[in-house]
DNA sequence: GAGTTTGAAACT
DNA sequence: CAGTTTCAAACTC
């Protein structure tokens, strides 16, 4: 197809390839086919300087400020869509061009109108991204454009949204439409939309999808291609939407926790948002727990609210977590949820939420049956005070509260000082004490097609195991526990565990099921209760690739540094990390004395395009732990993953570039 | 529920 | 950095 766009793929971005693009034909025809102008390059001059929400310390020029816009784009549209004089909206008020592809895509959204203009906006605002980048560098960031979607090209220093790649998005999404100018593929020209436009959390990304299918197919809403719906899907079409923007606005809700933190906390009461969503929302902040004050202070004057924030938090993370839905999976074969659980749990890479998922499925299981203390991980401490990362209430971040077990505990918010003062030495002393021990690296798609490929977990022991009994085959194990291989970075002696040995070999289904079998007549023969194996291994069946997984899945990294257990990696998109970064951020944002963290971790997020991954195939080998490494007691525990350069994908693929070093903690006062 | 095992965390 | 101790979860009975 030759296309008189292909001719300048890599002009697209400046104005002249803008313009010839816009001369096209097809482009034409589109914009024939829509009420909806397209916005002519107004350019942006200060697409940030309007913004208000709570920004990371100005020490650092945080990437996050430019996906912390473009979520808050994302927030404002989807949730305008239902309360069009959305608050948010006019707090960005400076941004006159803004606000214009704000309307386009309410309109886009509400009007329900066509497919095409959906498109021809999304086509246009992807231009405008590659234009606005090459405008001006602070708007690099096209998130300061993008609407509903988040381009995905993203490369570090400000160079995010580079012209080039979004040309390339554009262009291949004008491939498709090409070739069927009369009856575009809009499925795949979606799958394409989905596979270019990031979103900051899979959920989005797959309720995108399903809301683009069911434009696309307007008598037919029942189709979600992504999703996969089945005939037999209980609901009814009207239901899908629903869910899909359910899905949708639950990745936002959490992600609005990004803008509201401090700050912002107006922001969500003014959103028109309901108690529920709020709730949710709220839910979400305490599980990162931590020692958050605002959790202290609800502690103190509303124990019940707490106690409902809490259980509210583990209920939404269980949401998205395997975990849970493993019960509903196990009875259900509804592939749309699995999918997006799938999806979820593609989010859920920082133990904690994995130690709800696939660890200790008994426990857990047991620990969140207690109702009250559902968030609580109801720890045991006797002598460490809770105070030590022994705990593991501390360890993720989150006040101990009455379902614990501990003596002497000072991990409550009464002792918020001890607590914070605690953690900050503890960070000094390992930067990574509370990142998430398990990375969900790209590796879902680099390691499909090679032998890593086998490997159920697309993710690592951050730091690797050191089991000599247990062959990596029980919970002692934290890479077994996190549901993950072992790496050449674990000194694992007799390795086997099952979602990927230290020595590369992998254990397919039916090994995996043999050694099940071995261990399930060693010790328990036959017991009622489903043993953890079992659950585990059915839990990351259900992450394994079995099936593709969707191109936006695998095109996205995740890092690993958060700051706790309960917190994911930034909120970038990239990450498609939605609802810990949520979590993630709130904590930061609310603990000053962490916040220098939470802004390097931002910075650690930045994307690069593919060409990058090569340099660096898991996100950790140029991250900060590389740097930390030598700031760690623990530095040979803390080594970068090694390269494996087989481990590339063919297709196009972001992953997070680190940030050059990080800030350390005590440097802060 | 008590006791044992295990490996991470902390310490020297 | 290696070895040891402490600790609490995981596990077993």
């Amino acid at each position: 197809m030759d296309t008189p766009q292909k001719q300048s793929v890599t002009q697209i971005g400046t104005p002249i390839s803008k313009s010839k693009f816009e001369d096209s034909p097809v482009f034409n025809y589109i914009n024939s086919l829509s009420p909806i102008r397209p916005v002519k390059s107004i350019p942006i001059p200060h697409p940030f300087s309007s913004l208000n929400f709570t920004s990371p310390p100005s020490v650092f020029t945080s990437p996050h400020l430019t996906s912390s816009h473009k979520e808050s784009r994302f927030f404002k549209t989807h949730n305008s869509s239902s309360h069009p004089t959305n608050p948010v909206e006019s707090r960005d008020d400076s941004n006159s061009n803004e606000e214009v592809v704000a309307e386009e895509a309410e309109a886009t959204i509400d009007a329900s109108r066509g497919d095409e203009a959906s498109t021809e906006m999304e086509l246009s605002q992807i231009s405008k991204c590659g234009r606005s980048s090459s405008d001006d560098p602070v708007a690099s960031s096209c998130g300061g454009d993008t609407t509903v979607l988040s381009l995905v090209p993203y490369t570090p220093r400000g160079e995010n949204c580079s012209p080039e790649v979004a040309g390339i998005g554009m262009q291949k999404m004008y491939d498709n439409v090409q070739p069927k100018n009369q009856t575009p593929d809009w499925e795949s020209l979606i799958s394409d939309a989905s596979e270019l436009l990031i979103f900051n959390s899979p959920n989005d990304s797959e309720a995108f999808r399903c809301l683009m299918m069911q434009r696309a197919s307007t008598s037919e809403a029942r189709f979600c291609s992504g999703a996969g719906m089945t005939n037999n899907e209980p609901k009814s079409s009207d239901a899908i939407p629903y869910e899909a923007a359910s899905i949708l606005h639950r990745g936002v809700r959490r992600r609005c926790l990004d803008f509201e933190m401090p700050g912002n906390k107006q922001t969500m009461s003014e959103n028109n948002t309901t108690a529920n969503e709020l709730s949710s929302s709220r839910c979400v902040v305490p599980s990162i727990g931590l020692h958050l004050n605002a959790i202290a202070m609800s502690s103190k004057d509303c124990k019940t609210n707490v106690t409902h924030d809490y259980s509210g938090k583990i209920q939404v993370g269980l949401q998205g977590s395997s975990s849970t839905m493993q019960e509903t999976l196990d009875q259900t074969e509804n592939e749309t949820r699995e999918d997006a659980y799938q999806d979820l749990e593609d989010v859920l890479t920082e133990p904690a939420l994995a130690e709800l998922n696939l660890s200790s499925p008994k426990k857990k299981r047991l620990k969140l049956g207690a109702g009250e203390g559902e968030s609580c991980k109801r720890c045991n401490c006797k002598k460490s005070k809770c105070l030590k990362l022994y705990c593991e209430c501390f360890a993720a971040g989150v006040y101990c509260i009455e379902p614990c077990s501990c003596v002497d505990c000072f991990n409550k918010p009464i002792h918020e000082d001890t607590v914070l003062a605690t953690r900050k030495q503890i960070e000094s002393r390992n930067p990574l004490a509370f990142a998430p021990k398990v990375i969900r690296s790209s590796d879902s798609v680099q390691e499909t097609g090679d032998d890593a490929s086998k490997t159920p977990a697309s993710a690592r022991h951050k730091r690797g195991c050191n089991c000599k009994k247990s062959n990596c085959l029980k919970k002692y194990c934290e890479c077994y526990q996190g549901g993950v291989g072992c790496s050449i970075n674990c000194r694992c002696e007799g390795c086997k565990n099952k979602f990927g040995r230290k020595d590369g070999s992998c254990i397919d289904m039916e090994t995996e099921l043999e050694e099940e079998n071995e261990t399930s007549k060693k010790s328990r023969t036959a017991k009622p209760q489903q043993n953890t194996e079992d659950l585990v291994s059915k839990e990351t069946s259900s992450a394994l690739p079995m099936t593709p997984m969707p191109i936006y899945r695998q095109q996205l990294v995740q890092v690993p540094f958060s700051s706790s257990k309960n917190m994911m990696p930034p909120p970038q998109s990239l990450l498609g990390a939605g609802s810990s970064s949520g979590i993630y951020n709130s904590q930061y944002l609310r603990n000053p004395d962490i916040s220098m963290t939470q802004s390097w971790n931002e910075k650690s997020f930045e994307t690069v395009a593919e060409d990058r991954a090569e340099e660096m195939p898991e996100i950790i080998v140029h991250s900060p732990i590389a740097n930390i490494k030598t700031l760690s007691p623990n530095s040979k525990r803390v080594t970068p993953p090694h390269l494996d350069s087989s481990r590339r994908s063919g297709g196009r693929k972001l992953i997070l570039q680190s940030i050059p070093s990080f800030p350390s903690l005590t440097h802060q006062n």
